[in-house]
DNA sequence: TAAAAATACTCCATAGGTATTTTAT
DNA sequence: ATAAAATACCTATGGAGTATTTTTA
């Protein structure tokens, strides 16, 4: 056998009672009880841990040793207690991964947000493009992530976030040069005009090719940018289009006076943001309220966006709607 | 039914396998058992530990927490174990006390020669007359005590150590003005010399006291120095006699050339040291063997003390005997 | 003699085993 | 269909209770 968690209460009981029908009592057990457990640990240990005299008791100084060891572990014990009352266990480090095109903007939010929210949890993010993401998630490396759909991996669920619509960003004389087609403008319908995207695997990048037409020979289609700030910048310097989620165009064309964004014709184009976890992580707290922030943070980036364009005139060209 | 330490070994062992199989085999249990066990721990801490896949297990971020406490706990643990097996419970803080007249000798070699013994317990020495030394062990807040015979206390047991003879110290002056008596010295034949004394409450007051005749009306016996040191200053400036431990001799007249040490006629008188403990005390190899160091020690300066008188002349008239 | 711990014994709660079912991929 | 965990049920260990004895001051 070995040394047990009540045995070092007992022990405990007895070292600050100084009496074995006493400390019984405090642990609500019969003298023999209590005796019993204390010559056993004692035989584990191979050292007597209290002294017997004819009224009292007393600690030899390797119980006292002992005693030290055992109000740490009781300290720890409680602690650990406390840890799975508090919060009803939404405690802990959550792991949670975020595709590129989609933290920066929604990050600062979130994590605002978490805090004055009843989540204690400590929330580290890892971004990563969705394929790592879903390995993550596989492997349990990461407890959730954000993405967009279409998420094709078994033993997923997503639960959707919000929609993210496309709008058509370019600088001013690119989409003047679209000419009258802005008040019915369509992804594919795009014509010559340069297009620029991400680099392989963002699956932003995937989603514009497949809107815009994949493998119709678009040789003016050009890849390469590594994130939405850079390919922000040569939209702005007039090297092509590119399509800008809502949840980023705020943020991305903040500083940039020159970059226009064109809003497509109904039905618009969008992706859809969900939250994924594993199918079989438990139901917990935590998940569903996560959930709701990130839909919170997210909704309101892109309905801040679409409503600050009513606000000034339907259509394209406004780089600077109204501050939320 | 609380969390047992147990249901954290098998947590460790699911968190470390991931895998309820493997992690049963490496605890030595079925599968069920361990299933249990770990199902007992959830539904005991309210929350999920682990997420259960169709072939492995992942643990939740509240999971991830608790085996954080897990490790910690087993940790002290094994801690705790390793204390009781190390040099066989010679191990913790032993407080022993000490009378005043011994401690200033013996301490240095005694701490020193403990040192390089296989006692690794570190040594907290409380220096007290012997009421409060016996006191101090009846009340526990002693472990053991070095004193001088005859102690007095039901539920006490005292081992010798060794005998400390006493020597007549004085100034040259002083000895010399007793004459040719100096062949046959008795204690009780001082006559009218003064003799000097400790404060009342030493053991060594009382029995000079008993030795030189308590209650003869010795007008001439004054008392009322606080330590040996003060006690050696006042003798070798000429004020009196005074009895001396040849435990002491050795270092309260190193620096003292004008004392003069004379050695009473056998049967010498003596004080038997001894090592206290309460009877109660179980049996324990630290008790032994700091018995041992400490009549090694003690045993050793005084027989320095003898065989160094022998190696100049038998007798009287030695300040500095043969260095150890 | 009195107070306290140890012992003897009995009982029951529970941890663990085997066999089987359920679940998820 | 297969791998893995959960469930059911039984067994056995060991922790705890009561009654009693032993020990020490």
């Amino acid at each position: 056998m070995n040394i047990t968690f009540r045995q070092l209460s007992y022990f405990r009981a007895l070292a600050a009672q100084r009496h074995f029908g006493r400390a019984a009592a405090t642990v609500n057990i019969s003298q023999p009880a209590l005796s019993v457990q204390i010559r056993e640990m004692e035989a584990q240990l191979g050292q007597a841990l209290v002294e017997r005299r004819s009224r009292d008791v007393i600690l030899t100084p390797f119980g006292r040793l002992i005693l030290d060891h055992a109000e740490r572990i009781d300290a720890e014990m409680r602690s650990l207690e406390e840890t799975a009352r508090w919060q009803g266990g939404r405690a802990g480090r959550l792991r949670l991964g975020i595709i590129p095109t989609i933290a920066p903007y929604i990050l600062p939010g979130t994590l605002e947000a978490l805090r004055s929210f009843d989540i204690s949890m400590d929330v580290h993010v890892q971004e990563g493009k969705t394929d790592r993401l879903i390995a993550g998630l596989s492997d349990g490396s990461l407890d959730a992530a954000v993405m967009a759909l279409p998420v094709e991996a078994d033993g997923l669920r997503a639960v959707p976030l919000f929609e993210d619509r496309f709008l058509l960003a370019g600088s001013t004389a690119r989409l003047a040069a679209l000419g009258a087609s802005v008040e019915a403008l369509r992804p594919d319908g795009l014509g010559g005009a340069q297009l620029l995207l991400l680099e392989d695997g963002h699956c932003l990048t995937d989603q514009a090719l497949d809107l815009c037409g994949r493998g119709r020979g678009h040789a003016q289609i050009d890849m390469g940018a590594s994130s939405l700030a850079t390919l922000t910048r040569l939209v702005a310097a007039g090297f092509g289009l590119t399509l800008m989620p809502e949840l980023a165009a705020r943020t991305e064309t903040r500083g940039a006076p020159d970059m226009q964004l064109a809003r497509f014709a109904a039905p618009e184009p969008s992706r859809q943001i969900v939250l994924v976890r594993r199918a079989a992580t438990p139901e917990a707290g935590w998940f569903t309220d996560l959930g709701r922030v990130l839909a919170r943070v997210g909704g309101a980036l892109v309905e801040e966006m679409r409503s600050g364009e009513k606000a000034t005139h339907r259509g394209a060209n406004q780089s600077r709607p109204a501050a939320g």
